[in-house]
DNA sequence: CATGAATGAGTATTCATTCAT
DNA sequence: TATGAATGAATACTCATTCAT
């Protein structure tokens, strides 16, 4: 029983509750966001959640609540993730460029991480119909991403380069709902269309409402 | 009491067993549209369908055999409807003008029946994860659809209208796929996208993929 | 339109109302035979057994006022056709000597009409648990084979065939009995055990309360 | 007051998981016998059993998974109970000993535990005709029992117990034929026949097999 | 922290039966 | 006679959730 020896021999295997409570939410997260994007939400049992982690099936009740609580957890992990992802692609850039840029990165995130994106597109599906509690929370995400194309719309309106007569707010819906479609398209029916040609395709709706280069010095005198 | 009036009054209370039929299909049918537009359908239950067309919990499975059932015998009313509604706006034209017409029927019917489109996106949406045993119906009818703009598109290609290097099955996937991103979004998130925006914006995919008029001359000859 | 050409033509085609509803009680019969044979009682369906004669789903119950009336209907025939069957191979036997020829005669309904054997013991079973109603039906046709048996035991009694002591009542019941669990065994699971074999072991039931016929004329004086 | 008192008067009413368990598995196995043996098995649903055994409607189905499992727990539960029970009484005999015991084993079960036997029968018939699924788990069971019968007829015609034309494995399957027809109906069918005639009679299927005791001393040598 | 026992509401589906034609 | 439309009750099964350990 010499001190030495204990430490020396069990490292600490001594996991804190913490660490504990982290690797399981990461693997509940991880197993939910597999499921829902397999499987939809209301196709996925909490039950199933918890097995699935390698816990057992109450786990998930316990730790958030209840089903909404799981799903409001995982969205604001993915959000979170999301966020910082953009962030960084984007940062300097502005106007038109800082628009296709965010575009790209919404594409690329299908492409890096198909897996939470159809997740993320799943419980907005599910937000739309079948759970419409949902909708507060999905909404202000989407939200967001409008807010922060806008913001790049109007720099470019601004510096002259879309068109002054373009509704910014109702183009940048435009924008992610085209995405919206085309990139559920692609990832939950088996479709075959090219990411890359999605991205360009929703980047010809920017370009669309752009002023033509030559026309472009008489707008800003 | 004239025995005239008699006749008169009660045409004939008899009615066949086919109206009957048929007007408990109507109703059912009308129903099912109505909740799966509003519940999504795995939000609806066959005993709902029922009871809001004014008939008893069991008919719904007595008619149709299945959930499944009703839905591809809904399935198929919407795309009869559908079919006809569309041949007659488009009949005539050809190329460009034939797929912008599409496009413009298909917004035109989100307009003037909201519910049944609706409907039939919730459908369609069902069948990405929680019905895939819906893929085949769903994805046969949107191929169909996809498969007319690529008839147009073709033509469009031949007669120098479009760039010769667009992969038109893929444009017409595209166009197809922002569609239904946007009206679905329109239809279910209470959006306030503007239908006109969304045809605009859906018929610019389609001339992003144009000959500019000055090169064309060219092209043809 | 002259009148010989017409009973020409048509012979009479005209049959009556009583030979349609002949045929479809007959058809009707046959398909419930087959159908309880292969799936139990309860395991059947009204329309099916319509639908299987080759008629609609609702005759049956049109036909027979209900699931009961049905089953009521076909163990009159099935009665009817058995007392006959045995009558004629009985007839002008007694004591032993009956006794094994009916127990040979149940044996050889089954070997002959394995079906309708099949299905009898499935409503006789089906009597048991799960429709009690059906007992009395069922239990006087047993009952009436029981007493049969009876007769013929104590006439071998009588004659000194067979023991005093045996209690003749009993004996049949056993007798039947164990025919019973036997056939069923042998027409239901696909039992491999030989219709001969079960016939020599329920005539051995019988032998074994025979008098050794050494001793037999002791008996007798 | 007394602290003492309070230890001694909440004994511990702390039950494990493990107890509850096992007791709900006890009350529920215990219901659904006596259920199955008035009504038998498509005559019992579910929920029956649950609340006949003072829990919920839902329980059986949380626990067993499904209706077959919770048959085929009280299979095993009662095919368990059997073995050791036929097991005492058996040991150290042979032959045809071996055998009457085993049959005596048998209706002694019917005797002492009415109940638990009915409601093996009443899955054994379902097994026949309504739940095809029961098949395999039910035969194996019966055809254990036919096994070990088989055994004793084998040792009894190797000593000359009985005759050497007979076909054991029939003999065997004959045996227990007979016996559950008669089992049955006295179980089911509130027949009077009584048990000690019933182990009799069947006694007698094994004693027409053997060699008459004066032909044996032959048969040995 | 984690497990799992127990509940109860919801749902598709089957089916005998009634009723209109 | 026969068909089939419509009803309503019953039932297995799923699952989120609550509660005890």
């Amino acid at each position: 029983m010499v001190p030495g020896m204990i430490a020396d021999r069990k490292p600490p295997p001594r996991r804190t509750q913490l660490d504990r409570r982290e690797e399981s939410d990461r693997r509940m997260l991880r197993a939910a966001t597999k499921l829902f994007a397999r499987q939809g939400v209301s196709g996925t049992s909490l039950a199933e959640v918890g097995l699935a982690a390698g816990y057992s099936r109450g786990l998930p009740v316990d730790r958030y609540g209840s089903k909404f609580g799981l799903i409001e957890a995982l969205l604001d992990s993915m959000a979170a993730w999301f966020e910082t992802r953009v962030a960084d692609s984007v940062s300097g850039r502005r106007g038109v460029d800082a628009v296709l840029e965010r575009i790209a990165a919404h594409v690329d995130g299908a492409r890096k991480s198909p897996l939470a994106t159809a997740a993320l597109y799943a419980i907005y599906l599910e937000s739309l119909a079948a759970m419409p509690a949902l909708r507060p929370k999905v909404g202000a995400l989407l939200e967001r991403w409008r807010g922060e194309l806008v913001v790049g719309l109007r720099q470019a309106q601004t510096s002259g380069e879309i068109r002054g007569d373009i509704d910014c707010e109702q183009h940048a819906a435009i924008i992610l709902g085209a995405l919206r479609g085309l990139v559920i398209e692609h990832l939950m029916a088996d479709a075959e269309t090219d990411l890359d040609a999605i991205r360009d395709a929703v980047a010809g709706l920017v370009r669309q409402a752009m002023v033509p280069p030559a026309a472009r010095k008489v707008a800003r005198r």
